[in-house]
DNA sequence: TCAGAACTGGAGCATACACTCAATATTGAA
DNA sequence: TTCAATATTGAGTGTATGCTCCAGTTCTGA
């Protein structure tokens, strides 16, 4: 049945107080009484417009890593520091966002196999890109130690930006750096077989 | 004040139905009165022991993660490869503990600061513990760079520890062996970037 | 103009949870 | 044996949650 006006409009209404909520409490700060005082509107019609409370946090959430996606044409050329860059953009400057998608994809995802299908797969995307990515930077690389590190760099990603999360103080960019391979060597800095430097 | 035997032996019923709840249903599993039920014990008795239900969590956790301890005395004599193992010790053999660390640690100490304050003190002292088996792996590091790879050293290891509690075939301890420094050298395979050492 | 679809608020439902308390029983040192 | 300290019980309290229901209101297009 289609939507009067009015309706899209309070929709919207409800989207944008749970995107605050989310931004401002954190997933827990988010209830049904919550959303409805903020949005302004009462309980019935938000059930008349969303099925049920999870679906409108999903819909924010899905929207906003969405939004800041660093390539969302998947055109495939960047290398790995931008890929760095954009992991360490998303942590630091969507804060709010990130800790909503840390607690979601972990405090979740560990618990509901639908969930970590989601964050499984969009997991693995990622080791794909940071792979490719550091393929291009060392061409002699095979694809299995291309993987490899991949999956240690974004590890350590993954554990950077938790602690950027946690501590305010704490300077991923600089950490984020030194996973970085030595600037116009074919050899990273991270986690790659010998020391090669003597 | 001083328990008798019987409430010594309740308390350790009721510890042992948390970690059995834990490790089943993980951490929604456990309520009060699944606890209490699994114990055969009345609500009252419970209060009698623990003041509260996440104090008897908490307790749970940080037995199962002493538990793996490779130097419970603080000897400080530990190395890097044993604290590594340790940590890969964790989340590998006592997963369903590991889980409820993750999910307490991430999913809630970003949003409880009492929570946020525990996990930070831990991990400082972690941070120490790594750094000092830096510094005498090498005992050439000055005090900060020693900090900033144990830092690096830990988040990668969360990360990994993460990938492992989300896909069981993820191989953490191969992960994890490639961030110690190669054998008998005193240089780091992990992030730690030349450019300091000049 | 107006029928009927879409929308509205908010009281109230069912449920779940952590936790309290006052009465009663058990323990163990002296 | 005494008795203060300790242990035990479980019905009850207070709070919070997601969600339903529905009588009344507003909107829209034919």
């Amino acid at each position: 049945m289609a939507r009067y006006r009015v309706g899209i409009e309070t929709r919207d209404r409800i989207l944008s107080a749970t995107r605050d909520l989310l931004a401002t409490s954190g997933i827990d700060g988010v209830t049904l009484r919550s959303i409805t005082e903020r949005a302004g509107v009462g309980a019935g019609s938000f059930y008349n417009l969303f099925a049920s409370k999870d679906e409108v946090v999903f819909e924010v959430v899905r929207a906003s890593i969405e939004a800041v996606d660093p390539d969302p044409d998947g055109s495939g050329t960047e290398d790995l520091a931008a890929l760095v860059d954009a992991f360490v953009a998303f942590m630091t400057d969507s804060a709010p966002i990130a800790r909503i998608y840390v607690q979601l994809a972990v405090g979740r995802g560990l618990v509901d196999p639908a969930i970590a299908e989601r964050v499984t797969r969009a997991h693995h995307r990622r080791v794909a890109r940071f792979a490719a990515a550091w393929r291009r930077h060392d061409p002699t690389l095979d694809h299995h130690e291309a993987v490899r590190r991949a999956e240690c760099m974004l590890a350590a990603l993954t554990g950077l930006g938790i602690s950027a999360l946690m501590d305010q103080e704490f300077d991923m960019h600089a950490h984020a750096r030194d996973l970085l391979p030595a600037a116009g060597a074919g050899e990273p800095r991270d986690g790659a077989g010998e020391d090669r430097r003597r």
